[in-house]
DNA sequence: GGGCAATAGTTTCAATTGTAACCATCATCG
DNA sequence: CGATGATGGTTACAATTGAAACTATTGCCC
């Protein structure tokens, strides 16, 4: 004797619980991932995140320019220039104009630019080893495999209207 | 015959790689799910994310108070106090006085913003649909676990230091 | 070579966000 | 009661971020 009223007709197109939703759990998991990180950063190196992201693309693609460094890091030129500004005042990295391109400003770590690298990598990855210590073996590579296979798809679904800035 | 030079032996500690870093890869996935998402809420409907989700909050949970939307969506009272301030202008939701604790005020959903919830809602779970449709089933209930459990970790790597602000 | 679009990078201005301070009300305990 | 601390919510101010405009240089093409 199940009589079905008005409402349960189109409930399921309606049945969202924030709680549920992956685009919403995706955010507060970044975020909280994201500000864990950067507080560490700040309380022991003074680095922001986007000055973290250019040295890191920096250790390993050395010689890049600033637009090299943005696509990269997935920032767009302002913030890697404004991350930049920061760097070279601190001595961490150092510029030198491009002989033959003008505009291009190139771009390397200072020997203290990499002394710093080197004892900030080991603790971002220390922090990963332990977000992924919930984790199984086999679970970290679905996961792998999983976030791969969303920003592929993601990218796609965005793409298709507006191109992009950058 | 395999001999090791100085650089070998401390190399694993800065294998770090930023585009297989886990947390990097979750911001810019986050990222861009969360403008594409956002893009269309403001086209179509005006709304910002903070916005909606209130709406998402209350629908579920009407006679909530501020802090109970906050605790729900995970945003801090701020950010929840401004998207009211525009929401109750715009008419979507009204505002009582709690008679009996004259601090709280009672938000609900009007029927102007319950319109707008039944429309907005279908719209992010279609996104949604179109996100996950790159995988499985298998593969989106193992999503859905990973996430649980990386959501807490991290809140339990974030805890143990300082209690988080709200 | 002179003009014009494209590219590298910075600056500027407005909008968003985070943090702390703030006001009002309430609860508690002397 | 009346002071004191906690709670709900807003306001104010600073820092971050984003978008557009701008400068300088290059490449192209007539």
């Amino acid at each position: 004797m199940t009589t079905r009223n008005a409402n349960d007709r189109k409930r399921p197109a309606t049945e969202l619980r924030l709680e549920h939703f992956i685009p919403y759990r995706l955010a507060v998991l970044s975020n909280i991932v994201s500000t864990s990180i950067a507080a560490a950063y700040e309380r022991e190196f003074g680095l922001t995140i986007p000055q973290w992201r250019v040295l890191a693309i920096l250790a390993r693609h050395p010689n890049s320019s600033a637009i090299e460094v943005s696509e990269r890091s997935a920032m767009d030129k302002v913030a890697v220039s404004r991350a930049l500004q920061s760097l070279v005042a601190a001595g961490r990295v150092v510029r030198t104009l491009d002989r033959g391109d003008r505009r291009r400003l190139v771009l390397n770590l200072s020997p203290s630019g990499r002394a710093v690298y080197m004892r900030v990598a080991p603790l971002a990855l220390r922090y990963e080893r332990q977000l992924l210590a919930a984790l199984s073996r086999a679970e970290r590579r679905a996961l792998d495999r999983l976030i791969a296979r969303l920003l592929e798809r993601a990218r796609m679904l965005d793409g298709n209207g507006v191109r992009k800035r950058r």
